[in-house]
DNA sequence: TCCTAATAAGGGGTAAAAAT
DNA sequence: ATTTTTACCCCTTATTAGGA
């Protein structure tokens, strides 16, 4: 009832879905790359080129757009990320310098008002080197600033993507760098790490994952 | 050798590829909202009581974790989009409390040096509103950044970045006016602060990020 | 009638359990 | 210890429903 058997060595009565030989692919890729959306009168010469029903070409076409734009959505993915990264690499030395403002005029003022101070010195405070303190809990504490609270906000969000994007992980170590700033019940929500399920899927763990909940 | 239980390989005498019906949708989403990968007892059940193969059944839960995969990334898509917004316009607001103290230093370095100066007469003068280039060099020209080597030949091709972008340059006006402060690096780099020692800002502009270091 | 989106199913590859 | 079975992943082919 269906398929006429034209240009098809394998029996496409039933539904085989054998795979096009790697030629067949070959071409295929290629036309695709020079046109995605070929219309009808090549999709019939690009058939009888290949020995395909001009229907499997059309669906191959369909499909391969369709792939080409499910890939395209992780590229965004990454790309967003790496933006993302790169804005908070920003963020961040710009609230160092921030704090070296604050603390510039801190000391401004002090040579105003009073002829020598020692505020100056409490400088770097908790903003050294290694990684883990990153994300120092709020040196702008001499004078208050209410932008104090988005540091660790943010961190951590950062560092889920980090963790539920990462296909292969095995380090689940770091979680400690932004537990220590994390006592407040604030971040209730960092019990998922350990939930986080590596493989591609949840395992057998039932747990559903923080992202889930809100569909 | 054949499987005679409960998954049996029989193929279906003929594809059917008649779509399930509601009902059954129905209850196999219910299913996989409660458990997304049951065991072989719990597949053959459903399959009794929804009058389909088990085989049949098994290809729905795999076909639909697979989904679930790929509507997940769409998801970390926005909810990263989210963040960075976020991120974005706190970046703003630290930006702009930056640029106050940096004039807030200017001003009191003119009381010390001199009697007085308008240096706070910084107009936004240079509102350049053109339009595709999202990684625009200008936000943090102030403290030279490793991370500018995005360029947009990533960036084009992407429909989805289309506010991302947008945002983007939306939040520019208002590097240029705090670039008027920081034309030339005296200011803006915190390095000519001759109390602070800053030189743990911007030394190690190559170091990879923090995040970067167990991704 | 073209398309896209959703989806059922085939088939290869693989890891772990079960059987030999 | 090895082979086999089983279940699952991924990717693919094909079909169907619906939109412009």
């Amino acid at each position: 009832m269906d398929i006429d058997p034209v240009a098809s060595e394998q029996t496409n009565k039933n539904c085989n879905k054998r795979r096009f030989s790697d030629e067949q692919i070959k071409s295929l890729e290629l036309m695709f790359n020079s046109e995605s959306r070929p219309g009808s009168k090549t999709k019939q010469r690009i058939a009888n080129q290949l020995g395909l029903h001009p229907r499997q070409v059309s669906v191959w076409f369909q499909n391969r757009r369709a792939r080409s734009k499910s890939k395209q959505t992780e590229r965004d993915y990454s790309i967003l990320k790496a933006h993302y990264d790169s804005l908070a690499s920003k963020f961040e030395v710009l609230k160092k310098e921030n704090q070296t403002l604050i603390i510039e005029v801190q000391r401004l003022r002090g040579l105003k008002e009073r002829p020598k101070d020692s505020t100056s010195d409490s400088a770097p405070a908790t903003c050294s080197s290694n990684g883990e303190s990153f994300s120092l809990s709020s040196p702008e504490k001499l004078i208050a600033k209410p932008e104090d609270y988005y540091t660790q906000d943010e961190i951590l969000c950062n560092d889920k993507f980090e963790e539920f994007k990462s296909f292969e992980q095995e380090t689940n170590n770091q979680e400690n760098f932004y537990m220590i700033e994390s006592a407040d019940d604030s971040l209730a929500s960092s019990r998922n790490y350990s939930s986080v399920e590596p493989t591609y899927l949840m395992e057998h763990n039932c747990i559903p994952n923080w992202w889930e909940l809100w569909v």
